[in-house]
DNA sequence: ATCTTGCGACATGCTAGCATGTTAGCTAGA
DNA sequence: TCTAGCTAACATGCTAGCATGTCGCAAGAT
């Protein structure tokens, strides 16, 4: 019961217009939300009153409540029937299985695709590659972080397979949202530069073992830096 | 209104009563038309009227609204927005992606689980497998399709996450489905129960890529099976 | 002072009806 | 006879209001 009490005036939603974003009412609540929601901007724990959303947004309720049915299927938030729906508290147990999930899918695709890959697929990825070297450069880190995400997702998409770049994402989302909690470390995106030079070079190599090697270690530095911070303050976690 | 001809009898949807079902009245609505469309009880390709399906099922459209909408989610119905609702059809695509992210979620758990399993584990494992050879021995092929999902769930959730059985499920509804469309092929489930104690085998031995390896070949049955009747009556899918 | 108990406020889930965009069928013209 | 355009029915998406169950607070009893 020593919630907090203080805090119920930073209570300022600050969603995104819905005008930023396409598709049916839904979907752009379902967008907004979702944003604020791995932004901090809705504290974790947090109620979350459907109708302020309403309000806030200026939509009625039955976009608002799909859009927070999706949430749920993702664990970000919690309903609870008759009582009141909750921003998710950070947990490192959720960080874990979303690791493990994206590990899982990110593994099995760079084994296949290192078994078939083009030299057009290559050409992409290598693209992509000078791309974040330039973007290093200049000091873009969140143009890096973005380019980053395209690296993975055409990884994924050379599968072939439409949905897996969306389910490694959804899989992605409790880490990349504990991933605010860290400060960035001097150095770390000149490291990951390197990891995925090492993915690209086993693709190129058509090395499966390889591949699945270099992006094991690639994405566990994520996790195992979220793990010592939990150690650390294991007060940010639930 | 008019009254049922003989065909539109054939179209009759017969769906599961709601009160077999527990939760909201979505999650039953939810799990009503799921179980309908993995049935093949709701043809592929067939348009699904919202407000047919509120009638039959004597609720509103809400419900019926947020349930369509998860099946979306999983690719089970495509929404046109104003336009219909239609399930989908069988794919061979959706086929091989739900077959190679379930093939990736439990690659990744066996390997995880093959490290560290108990004592106790293996335990509910042999218990598990016997109860499927007592099932076999008795010709009771559906309670031996459950101990198998049983068995595959009881993997998954050694790897403490609990999310992960539900997502590796959700994954194999394309195969699931299609998989209706296979004969019965004679010796079949003898084989499942040797590729299923191969895979308790490599566990016992606590090897991570025996147990990969069995784990690989005995999800790539069905598919293979699959494939095999896509090429020979290309009709059945999309 | 503390625990219990009852009442009030409230948040979600559901129902019913309106607005919007699409599709199919029919009609008129070439 | 075939095509093009129009109209009318219709399916979904959204809005507004009712029913149901929960949580918190306060007053009273021990």
């Amino acid at each position: 019961m020593s919630q907090d009490t203080v805090q119920m005036v930073a209570e300022a939603p600050a969603f995104r217009p819905l005008s930023d974003f396409a598709g049916t009412l839904s979907q752009r609540v379902y967008a907004s939300l979702k944003e604020a929601i791995l932004d901090l901007s809705l504290r974790p724990g947090a109620i979350l009153r459907k109708g302020d959303v309403c309000e806030a947004l200026g939509v009625s309720r039955s976009p608002v409540s799909e859009a927070v049915a999706r949430l749920a299927s993702e664990a970000l938030v919690d309903i609870v029937p008759q009582a009141g729906t909750f921003v998710a508290r950070l947990s490192l147990d959720e960080v874990r299985e979303g690791a493990f999930l994206r590990e899982a899918l990110e593994l099995a695709a760079v084994e296949e695709v290192a078994r078939a890959i083009t030299e057009e697929q290559l050409v992409e990825l290598r693209r992509n590659l000078r791309l974040q070297e330039g973007l290093v450069a200049d000091g873009d880190i969140r143009g890096f972080y973005a380019a980053d995400a395209g690296f993975h997702e055409l990884l994924l998409s050379f599968t072939g397979h439409r949905r897996l770049p969306g389910l490694s994402r959804t899989a992605w989302v409790h880490v990349d949202r504990a991933r605010r909690l860290l400060l960035p470390e001097p150095g770390r995106v000149e490291e990951t530069l390197a990891e995925h030079r090492a993915i690209l070079a086993a693709l190129e190599a058509r090395d499966p073992e390889a591949a699945r090697a270099a992006t094991r270690a690639h994405l566990r530095q994520v996790v195992t830096r979220l793990e010592r911070l939990g150690t650390e303050r294991p007060e940010l976690f639930a």
